[in-house]
DNA sequence: TCTATTGGTCAGTTTGTCTGTCTATAATTG
DNA sequence: CAATTATAGACAGACAAACTGACCAATAGA
């Protein structure tokens, strides 16, 4: 007799299988795969989610590859590899920056922003369907649980 | 003016922000860090998150290589990569299976046995010091609605 | 001006995953 | 029971996504 594993559809909801880490991670590989899934359907089939690190903070106008690296908390040699898929497959582009002649600003091209807005799309989308799994009023509630779990973590 | 990265200790509580897929992964990635740290400073360095596809899945009497893929939702060849490196690390040990001559199984050795309950142990301190930062009662409510959540995508 | 810092690149490594192919054993079935 | 098919794992190779370390060029500060 084995344990239950972390994909049966019987698992039992007692003890550590009730860990919200656990639980966060179930959710949070759940959202890649339909966001990520919902992309490629979309012919964004190129994004992967470590690309995430790039749309989640580039900013519209234009975002440095340092300023990038240190929002999303990985080497700017990680988001130089990132930024050169990205822009080969042309949702960026890179122009020098007037402000500082070492720096270049990395910005979304038009198809650059219509693959971000995809991706807010997907995952709102995806919100949308997990509310519909709780009763009314327990979103928000859950909402405002896990964002106070979240400032728990960073203080 | 730039937008708010993930791990700005001042992001604005509202929009997206709130989606519950970020929200799970940053608690994700915090318990991460916080356990894996953990396990390197009670000196189980040697353990890295990709690892826990085997130590969440197997089981004490020992398990088949194909069995803890299946499980963990990866190809053998990607076990049999984790589990070359633990068993060189001494937190596994093979033995023919004398069910079937062509299987291995895979059984934690006492040392291994040492780390899958620190992994245990640590992440339940994980979950308790969550639970610490919600009013009375909100935890449970938690759980439950991160279970049906959980149910719900795999419905 | 000299020096220290910073933005970015180049080169190389590691980790974790994947496909594809292959062998040996087991299970099924005509 | 022999022949076929399925399964367990090994071997080889590819690639993605991160890392470190060394470096250059431009800027900022003392």
């Amino acid at each position: 007799m084995t344990k239950f594993s972390d994909t049966d559809p019987g698992f039992p909801v007692t003890g550590s299988n009730l860990r919200v880490a656990r639980l966060s991670r179930l959710i949070y590989e759940a959202a890649l795969e339909r966001v990520y899934g919902g992309l490629a359907g979309e012919g964004f089939p190129e994004i992967r989610p470590a690309h995430s690190a790039i749309f989640r903070n580039i900013n519209p106008e234009g975002s440095r590859a340092s300023d990038l690296a240190q929002r999303a908390g990985i080497t700017k040699q990680s988001v130089a590899y990132l930024i050169e898929g990205l822009e080969k497959e042309g949702f960026v582009e890179t122009l020098p920056d007037p402000e500082d002649g070492r720096a270049r600003l990395v910005r979304l091209t038009r198809r650059g922003r219509a693959a971000l807005s995809a991706l807010n799309r997907l995952s709102d989308a995806m919100d949308r369907d997990l509310e519909s799994a709780l009763p009314a009023g327990r979103m928000e509630m859950l909402r405002q649980d896990l964002a106070a779990l979240v400032a728990h973590l960073r203080a």
